[in-house]
DNA sequence: TAAAAGATGCCGTTTTGCGGCATATTTCTT
DNA sequence: AAGAAATATGCCGCAAAACGGCATCTTTTA
């Protein structure tokens, strides 16, 4: 046969493999056509797919064939910047509302995507969980003023907020429009109000914003450092206290 | 140079994508000695990586060196099935609990693990979201009697609510332990206790069964239809009626 | 018992990878 | 302005790896 393949080795092999996933077997014979490929060839394909972990099973004999287990290859994502935040973010607000013997996995499922950060972010995405608060449903009054912010202003304070950053957004609860810069500390979430709990430098105290009034969100530079949970028991009852 | 390297190409490309990852840019030079390589090979690597897609910056001039972005990177997984399934449910609560606006790429997260699955199961994670509800957290004499089953009976339910297929189990409500045999239909979260919500073939009925009062869960390999959404509102407003 | 399929070894040929060199370009330092 | 340090790219010759084509073995089903 002649050698016709205009694929590189590697191109081949995630080819191949995505070409395993499919569910039903083939035969070494029909993918090699498949790839204007010997089957001895493919067979070292096989080889090198197993050598690298995925784990092909092969049926011998008539009607055997090439195949991958059918619970294999899910969960193979590669996601951006943005979308690992969000994951994160997710999988706290997952780990405080099922019980933990619901979702067993989820630790495990935060430390591989914590190991696939940039080492010195890993820790502070280990802590991720503990930051996170799941508060009682709002309702009411608070309700009727809430409004949408933009994808973007939430897309900047949970990036500031998983990385430590210091924040600088403009702020109108009840009086005037104020300019604020403050340590992002903790989120908490009042379904489906989400209130930031931070440390305002400037004043020397914990304040606590409601998310939908904060406007023109700013990353800066600066990182701070985690303040012991305590500090926030007042703040956290007091965001309690306003939802119900 | 001598050729010293006995790292397979494919090997070799993994091992300097993680090493780029290591934040602290780098010149070829180093890395290619760190590699046993000639320069104009690690040349050659790092045009290969580009061409798979990965964004590798480099500065040119004195002090230059290659490099990946901070934000690249992260969210490279590779999940066990049962971590999978678990990560899809922890999407469907926190799509569920949180706004829209707050986290806004969840869905584009689910249809990249969506595709990672096998094609006929494809459409059924798809769907997922809309078969968990969450209602109002459980208390009282709910909780008295709660008690939390192995995590291997969990897992084999979700496995069959995300694959749509039959489950046979033990239930013991307030009578005798009894033997059933449902369609996993949908999933009640009422804080922290979880409701399945079955049709029950033999019955004809819907049937609501608190999980930590299932024993000996196990999926068959019969799969079934979703029944549309009106054929629960009874039994979602039982389920919620018997939290608070 | 025969056919179909995976698995493995060997060998000659072809292709690719690799090192070495030259050269261009950019950028920082002096 | 000059030079050094770094990325980037082209070309060439050699060596290693991949490839095809066999042969042979094992397992399984018809």
């Amino acid at each position: 046969m002649p050698r016709a393949s205009s694929l590189s080795r590697l191109e081949r092999l995630d080819l191949l493999e995505s070409r395993l996933k499919a569910e039903a077997p083939m035969t070494v014979g029909s993918l090699a056509a498949e790839f204007g490929l010997s089957p001895r060839s493919l067979f070292r394909d096989l080889a090198l797919l197993r050598d690298r972990g995925v784990p092909v099973e092969a049926d011998r004999g008539r009607g055997g064939g090439v195949r991958l287990p059918r619970t294999w290859g899910a969960g193979r994502l590669a996601l951006s910047y943005r979308e690992a935040v969000e994951l994160l973010v997710s999988l706290a607000i997952a780990e405080r509302m099922a019980a933990p013997w619901a979702l067993a996995d989820l630790g495990a499922i935060r430390r591989k995507l914590a190991a696939s950060f940039a080492p010195t972010m890993r820790e502070r995405v280990e802590g991720l969980r503990a930051r996170i608060r799941i508060g009682r449903a709002a309702s009411g009054p608070v309700l009727v003023s809430l409004r949408a912010p933009d994808a973007e202003t939430v897309g900047r304070l949970f990036e500031a907020f998983v990385e430590t950053r210091v924040i600088r957004f403009a702020y109108r609860g009840t009086g005037p429009e104020t300019q604020r810069r403050v340590e992002p500390q903790m989120l908490m979430l009042n379904y489906p109000v989400w209130y930031l709990l931070a440390w305002d430098a400037d004043r020397d105290a914990v304040r606590t914003f409601r998310c939908d009034r904060m406007r023109a969100v700013a990353v800066t530079a600066e990182t701070f450092r985690l303040r012991p949970p305590a500090d926030f028991a007042a703040a956290l009852e007091g965001a309690e206290a306003a939802a119900p």
